[in-house]
DNA sequence: CGCGTGACTTGTA
DNA sequence: TTACAAGCCACGC
């Protein structure tokens, strides 16, 4: 059975502009705390996808490269620039401004299956 | 069903 | 700031 579903649909939310972190998709997803299982789904998913899979980044604020295809962290990174997302000296993206702020209201599922330790960390400063 | 791997995350050094 | 270690869980063999 595979959450890969759960993931596109959360990916495929993700407004243009914005970017959401492997952490942030998989507890959208309903798989908290696996972010390696979204980064998972979009090697999976491939590049032929029209999902927004370039929004997706890590925690870091940074463009995690990618397996099997080298080059791809660069592509993501022109992607990310032509949707108006500025990138840092050091190659990164402040999350405090272009992270994706999701409101809860109904397009959410805080489906825990498990809800592990609540490690949040609180990367949700809402700034929009 | 067991083992290894992985587009990750967080904490500590 | 970068580097290393431990943890979590699904997928492929």
């Amino acid at each position: 059975m595979s959450s890969y579903p759960a993931i596109y649909a959360v990916v495929r939310r993700i407004p243009p502009g914005r970017v959401a972190t492997y952490g942030q998709v998989a507890a959208l997803a309903g798989v908290s705390g696996q972010a390696r299982l979204v980064g998972y789904a979009l090697n999976a998913l491939a590049d032929t996808s029209s999902l927004p899979w370039h929004r997706v980044i890590n925690a870091q604020g940074r463009v995690s490269p990618r397996a099997g295809e080298p080059g791809g962290s660069v592509l993501q990174r022109i992607r990310l620039e032509r949707e108006g997302i500025e990138f840092d000296a050091r190659g990164r993206v402040s999350l405090e401004r272009f992270g994706w702020r999701p409101r809860g209201g109904a397009g959410q599922r805080p489906r825990a299956h498990g809800a592990r330790r609540g490690r949040v960390g609180g990367s949700s400063p809402d700034g929009t």
